[in-house]
DNA sequence: GCGACAG
DNA sequence: ATCTTGTCGC
């Protein structure tokens, strides 16, 4: 990218560009029912470094019969791309794709930090991967991007409808009683039905489903092991 | 014009 | 996302 700011000419043609692509993208989603519910899922999320410079990808398979992550994969790349809302993906993207290409493993479904469906042209970054790829994907936001939602019961379980411009683009989850609750949307080859029941199944003693709660625990690793003062100190050889 | 705004 | 330990509250 060469124009850096809002206050460069020509940034809003990118911006109009940015949004083609998702309009062009969300054309592409498929929404069908995820039957069975696949045994092994796929999690992915990212981190960065504290200069903001590189980006660091995780992606996991996680077995929902043994409750086990049985496949680990990474990625580091330079970050090129600032955090907008609404264009998440093209700054995570990249990364996060490479790291799920890395899965050796197979799996079913892919869980995403962040939405997919429940995105202002319907194409947050579990939409604009999962297509990417062509695999099912899930969009599990820990935070409201859009849409509005009622109160939820307190109990583990309760749900509400996410709703934006008299549509249905999510559903609000307690995945724990008395937490916060997590925005469940579809990505691709799933349905909101399907896509709850999923991450409901996969949730254990965490607000965060397994597959992405994993998935941050082993970039948490990556960026440590990368990222660090001691870590760059051995690398190069200095006590 | 004034907020809101995934990670 | 990231800066950051203990601490107040259900």
């Amino acid at each position: 990218m060469t124009l850096r700011g809002k206050s460069d000419p020509g940034w809003s043609a990118l911006v109009e560009e940015w949004k083609a692509a998702q309009r062009r993208l969300r054309g592409r989603m498929i929404i069908t029912p995820l039957d069975p519910l696949p045994r092994f899922i796929a999690g992915a999320d990212c981190a960065f470094s504290g200069d903001q410079q590189t980006i660091y990808a995780a992606a996991v398979v996680y077995d929902r019969e043994t409750r086990r992550v049985i496949d680990v994969a990474h990625a580091t790349r330079p970050a090129e791309f600032p955090y907008i809302p609404t264009f998440l993906s093209f700054r995570e993207g990249p990364a996060i794709k490479q790291a799920i290409r890395a899965l050796k493993h197979e799996f079913g479904a892919i869980l995403f930090d962040g939405q997919g469906y429940a995105h202002p042209r319907r194409c947050g970054i579990a939409a604009h991967l999962a297509i990417e790829l062509d695999q099912p994907g899930i969009g599990v936001g820990k935070s409201r991007l859009i849409g509005e939602f009622g109160t939820l019961a307190s109990k583990a379980g309760a749900t509400a409808p996410l709703v934006d411009d008299d549509e249905q683009i999510g559903v609000v989850l307690r995945t724990q009683k008395g937490l916060r609750p997590v925005f469940v949307s579809i990505g691709h080859r799933v349905d909101l039905g399907s896509a709850v029941k999923l991450v409901a199944a996969c949730c254990t003693r965490y607000r965060i489903p397994e597959p992405t709660r994993q998935a941050d625990l082993a970039v948490a690793k990556l960026k440590r092991a990368s990222d660090t003062p001691a870590a760059s100190s051995r690398r190069n050889r200095i006590s």
